[in-house]
RNA sequence: GCCUCGGUAGCUCAGUUGGUAGAGCAAGGGACUGAAAAUCCCUGUGUCCGCAGUUCGAUUCUGCGCUGAGGCA
């Protein structure tokens, strides 16, 4: 039995990958599954980029507008899922294709993260967090080092989030893996869009100025209106925080808007950084303004050639 | 025209009783196995505005010039 095909398409973001996912779903008759950790939220369109509706039906596409706003999703959720997807797609004689950005997600995906099972205990990672709060960080990482050494010393104290789930891991008697398949268990060809930061940047700065244009700041208080808490988890995100941030009056709407400049392009620069451990990915450089036609038609010309020499 | 106060890292500034300098922010690099657009860690050489003088030695003192802000005419 021959492995699931599966095709990737990833790289930072405003690069571009939507729109080369749609024209390659079009030449392979291809399912997009999107491989972004904020496209699933209902709602939340013009802070996350997501496609318009009309590209959304252009092409079957999967894991977007699948939650509330105010739901949680996360690796395990998403690996799962999109496992089950490549499953059904490939049945359908059609091509898995992924789409998106968040390099723990597709990472997990490729390689098969072996992820702990204890689940996530939202009682317990407040009271832990109560503990960091009163305590302090080493204090709370003084804690994990009882339970598991190992994870104690892997993890900065300051690095509460870990520390907490490690911690929530050890009280199950675990440990938080580290283990993945030595090999892809998918016959998988992956596809980073890349962009230098001189063009990446500018270009990056003038989608925000776009999307305060087409409604950000309303679709922020929309969300609210809505009943979505600002504590939620997609409300932390890129956009929505920093607007937030201005409706408390923490700064005015300028420098609101540098703010969301700034954090995108941080973002971008993190996401290279996990590419980069990631050997297999076939880059593609991109210009601006970016050229999806020419793009993929390179992919399919590698894609045949994989083939053929098969 | 005169007076005063400035001109130091991409920005805002500190500092050196004369021995060539350091914070915050920005920026760059990295980590990441159930929040990941999240979370966290590491990284500070720059004609100290220019020229000349004094000095063993000047970014620091003196003079001149350039330049910014304010004040007086």
């Amino acid at each position: 039995m021959g492995r699931l095909k599966v095709v990737v398409i990833l790289g930072p973001t405003a690069t571009g990958k939507s729109n080369c996912g749609i024209l390659l779903a079009h030449k392979l008759n291809g399912e997009i599954i999107s491989g972004d950790s904020m496209l699933v939220y209902k709602n939340m369109d013009i802070a996350t980029a997501k496609p318009t509706s009309a590209e959304l039906e252009e092409v079957e596409h999967h894991l977007v507008n699948i939650l509330e706003p105010n739901e949680n999703f996360n690796v395990v959720d998403f690996k799962a899922r999109a496992a089950i997807l490549i499953n059904e797609i490939n049945a359908r004689g059609k091509v898995p294709i992924i789409v998106g950005g968040t390099g723990l997600y597709i990472k997990a995906l490729l390689e098969d993260y072996d992820f702990a099972q204890t689940q996530a205990s939202s009682n317990l990672r407040t009271d832990l967090e109560n503990y960091a709060i009163k305590e302090g960080n080493k204090a709370l990482h003084k804690k994990l080092e009882g339970l598991d050494k190992e994870a104690a010393i892997r993890l900065h104290y300051n690095d509460r989030r870990r520390v907490i789930r490690a911690i929530e891991v050890a009280m199950e008697g675990e440990e938080v893996s580290q283990a993945h398949a030595k090999e892809t268990p998918y016959d998988a060809y992956v596809f980073g869009l890349h962009m230098p930061r001189e063009l990446l940047y500018p270009r990056i700065n003038k989608r925000v100025d776009n999307m305060v244009e087409s409604g950000l700041f309303e679709e922020t208080g929309h969300l609210l209106k809505m009943g979505v808490g600002e504590d939620a988890q997609a409300m932390k995100s890129i956009g929505y925080r920093q607007v937030l941030e201005y409706f408390h009056g923490e700064y005015d709407k300028d420098t609101c808007v540098d703010k969301i400049k700034q954090a995108t392009r941080n973002f971008a620069k993190r996401q290279f950084t996990w590419y980069k451990k990631m050997p297999y990915i076939h880059w593609i450089e991109v210009g601006e303004p970016p050229m999806p036609e020419i793009y993929v038609a390179e992919m399919i010309r590698v894609l045949e050639q994989k083939r053929k020499l098969r």
